[in-house]
DNA sequence: AATGCGGGGTC
DNA sequence: GACCCAGCATT
């Protein structure tokens, strides 16, 4: 096979140029575990700092499997794709529980985790066991559909299907699955980029088949991403003596999991104060000010109001008015689910950037 | 097979 | 803006 030839080349490059990154260099399972969930989706430099946080935080997989699931999506805050934190949880639990507390060993117990698909479960196999599972992201697809010259857009299972066994074969003949693995992402990190590969540098190039075409630009093919849908989004943030309310988000779901002023999703011409909230808080009302916010996100385009509001009754509102919806996460509830807490209890609970953002910017807008 | 799920960096 | 990042779960 083509690629056969040039993995010597690969390994001596990799040893030459790789970065230090902080869960290379061990085989503690349970690092690598986390170290691979951080950057699913994720650049290393952004979770280079969460991955730290995380350790510290949750030292051993049975004070992960302990802890409230509040403290872990606190420690997340600001990542996204929360899922991942709360499935990190589940499957610390299922080790404990069903697997005497010891990460497994063997590539299909590892896969049948929460959170761990294949690429993940084969990274894992491999920098922390040896095993030869070849590990597939978006970077070694990238130089994979170049070098073989595979035209199936990267993101169908098809081209997975048919890359796949092509370096599932080299990896069992490797001696180092794990420095296979490592230099093959690394490969498609640093040379083989997205736009303006370093062809030049990348020892691979013998063997390229889009170098040899000059079809750099071409490969690979891509589906472009369907148009983020808008959002109208309104928050209320009420104010009652030294208290705000605050509700938590529903699973599934954006968001899931993490707290939020109530919001309530209006057609996109609506800027106004909701109707709804007027409706039934508006005789004891006072708005103090508006926030507003465009927040993006991959799939998603959300204008966002947020109005601060003080309550001037007596007792709290009453956001429970049978028949009336006023506020979107008004479902699904345990005792955690509304709560009224001081201004500087805030801290405590977890919350996604856009509520960040209106926490922070609260004085001076 | 397609879609939902966050946030941020790069060109 | 558009792209996409050490993807996975769900439908």
């Amino acid at each position: 096979m083509v690629l056969q030839r040039v993995i010597p080349n690969l390994l001596t490059w990799y040893g030459q140029n790789h970065r230090s990154l902080p869960w290379r260099d061990t085989q503690n399972p349970y690092h690598i575990w986390i170290s691979e969930i951080i950057l699913q989706q994720t650049r290393v430099e952004q979770g280079r700092i969460y991955y730290q946080k995380f350790i510290d935080e949750f030292p051993e997989i049975l004070d992960l499997a302990q802890a409230d699931e509040q403290a872990v999506l606190k420690v997340w805050q600001g990542l996204g794709y929360y899922s991942r934190a709360r499935n990190l949880q589940k499957a610390a639990q299922t080790i404990v529980r069903e697997m005497g507390g010891v990460f497994p060993h063997e590539y299909d117990r590892i896969l049948s985790l929460p959170g761990i698909g294949e690429y993940t479960a084969a990274a894992i196999a491999s920098f922390a066991f040896g095993m030869p599972f070849a590990a597939i992201d978006g970077n070694v697809k990238r130089w994979s559909s170049r070098f073989f010259g595979v035209d199936i857009p990267i993101s169908k299972p098809a081209f997975s299907k048919m890359v796949g066994p092509l370096l599932q074969e080299v990896i069992e003949q490797t001696s180092h699955p794990d420095l296979f693995n490592q230099a093959s992402i690394e490969l498609g990190s640093q040379v083989c980029t997205v736009s303006q590969p370093k062809c030049e540098v990348c020892p691979l190039q013998a063997s390229c088949y889009a170098f040899d075409k000059k079809l750099q630009n071409q490969l690979p093919v891509v589906v472009k991403k369907s148009q983020p849908q808008d959002w109208n989004l309104h928050f209320l943030a009420v104010h009652h003596h030294n208290e705000v309310f605050i509700v938590r988000r529903p699973k599934p779901g954006i968001w899931a999991g993490l707290y939020e002023f109530p919001s309530l999703t209006l057609p996109s011409h609506e800027k106004g104060f909701p109707a709804a909230w007027k409706q039934v808080l508006g005789g004891n009302l006072d708005i103090l000010h508006i926030q507003r916010q465009v927040h993006l996100l991959s799939h998603k385009r959300i204008e966002a109001s947020c109005w601060n509001v003080r309550w001037n009754g007596e007792e709290k509102p009453n956001f429970r008015v049978a028949g009336t919806l006023l506020f979107d996460a008004s479902n699904a509830l345990d005792e955690n689910s509304e709560l009224w807490i001081s201004l500087n209890e805030i801290d405590r609970y977890p919350v996604h950037r856009l509520m960040q953002h209106f926490l922070t910017n609260n004085q001076h807008d």
